[in-house]
DNA sequence: CGGAGTGGGCTT
DNA sequence: AAGCCCACTCCG
């Protein structure tokens, strides 16, 4: 029989990954994944796996069948759950990755936390973990981040740019209020982030917008209009 | 694990029913209900069970979950069609039984149906077709069917004491109009029911309700209100 | 490779 | 939201 046995992206170096396809019954066609263990033992199903790696390995996002770090798995989850789940770094690889946790400041007490329907607490700067994340295009290349304009300044310890598009698109997906940026200068709030920052926006400086901007702008969506029209013309 | 199969009432003999409830996952708790056809074969949802049986069965009625004849959807198609659908007899087993098919006259041209919306023609007699169907208790003890008032008379070809119930109680349930019976008298009606029954009354000659009537069913009705009323006392 | 048992999309 | 179906997983 010939087997196609490859190392496999998402697990750690020596792990091959192989496919048999069921040659007769009432599943003939289907195909059994396994994989080999660098000593050689085969591993029949997710659990088994997750047996074998141990605790140090995160498989929530492993799809054991196609071998790959399943995203759209990654997206479910988030679906329920806005400020994401675990203090677990997501990466696109099985290592779970320390990661430092920022409890807020907790200064009610318990019996004014029992007044009215109370909401989790909003991790500070739980778009770190989004870290390394990039999006690709249907043909899986990666697309390049943006640039950020000069004017839009991050307020926080220690933000990429990276750090702060993420912020930025996190709080114009889940926010159903105006995204502005944070009230406080970038001193105060780097003396005491937890009490300083406003969860409920991006971790940027408000950002001044002139009159010259928005006219700069208006030409600028006029300009494209005007290009999307050319354009449709020339297939119609 | 134990496991209760049964034989079913509604289905052929040697067909098993089974129930299982999950263990595990995110749907503990849950029951699964299944079918053991008489050569073995799990069947696991209604499609799966009609393909199975073939077309000499009508499961259209048939609860798989429950296992029986769902008289509540029987009701739910009365709803949308108050003299039901197919010229097929309803029963308390999933065989389809022949019945005889009555036409109503067509008196109309074809250029007069097509002035106003059209109602369905009413079948003569339909209630016919809930013979031998029983009203039952929560403990599945059949309910005795009741006697009709000598003055109560049945207009029609045949009709038992339970045809004429049904056709009464079906008139009380579907027609929002009084439910007066039969204007013409039996021997008219012997004649030519397609053209002398009144398809919206039920098949009982009209009954004569003397003041005498009135006054005893007050008296029995005060009765009954004095005897209830005692019946709460002794129970507070 | 079969099949019990569960997840999850789709319908009501 | 609840339930029905189906397909898949995982282990014998």
């Amino acid at each position: 029989m010939e087997k196609r046995r490859l190392d496999c992206v998402g697990l750690p170096p020596g792990w091959k990954r192989e496919e048999v396809v069921r040659k007769s019954g009432l599943s003939a066609g289907k195909t059994d994944v396994y994989y080999i263990s660098p000593d050689g033992k085969k591993i029949r199903s997710k659990p088994q796996l997750a047996r074998q790696l141990g605790e140090q390995f995160d498989l929530s996002a492993f799809d054991f069948r196609s071998g790959r770090i399943n995203h759209s798995q990654l997206r479910k989850r988030m679906r329920h759950d806005s400020s994401l789940v675990l203090p677990i770094r997501q990466t696109a690889s099985i290592f779970k990755q320390p990661v430092t946790v920022i409890h807020r400041q907790e200064s009610k007490t318990k019996s004014e936390l029992k007044h009215g329907p109370q909401d989790p607490p909003k991790q500070l700067f739980w778009e770190k973990r989004l870290q390394g994340i990039q999006a690709c295009d249907s043909q899986e290349e990666v697309i390049k981040a943006l640039d950020l304009p000069r004017n839009v300044q991050g307020v926080g310890p220690e933000l990429t740019t990276e750090n702060i598009l993420q912020s930025i698109s996190a709080a114009l997906h889940i926010s159903s209020s105006p995204v502005v940026g944070q009230g406080n200068n970038r001193a105060t709030v780097a003396k005491n982030p937890g009490v300083n920052i406003d969860v409920y926006q991006p971790h940027i400086q408000q950002v001044i917008v002139s009159e010259d901007d928005i006219r700069r702008q208006e030409v600028k969506v006029i300009e494209a209009r005007r290009k999307l029209q050319d354009a449709i013309k020339g297939i119609m």
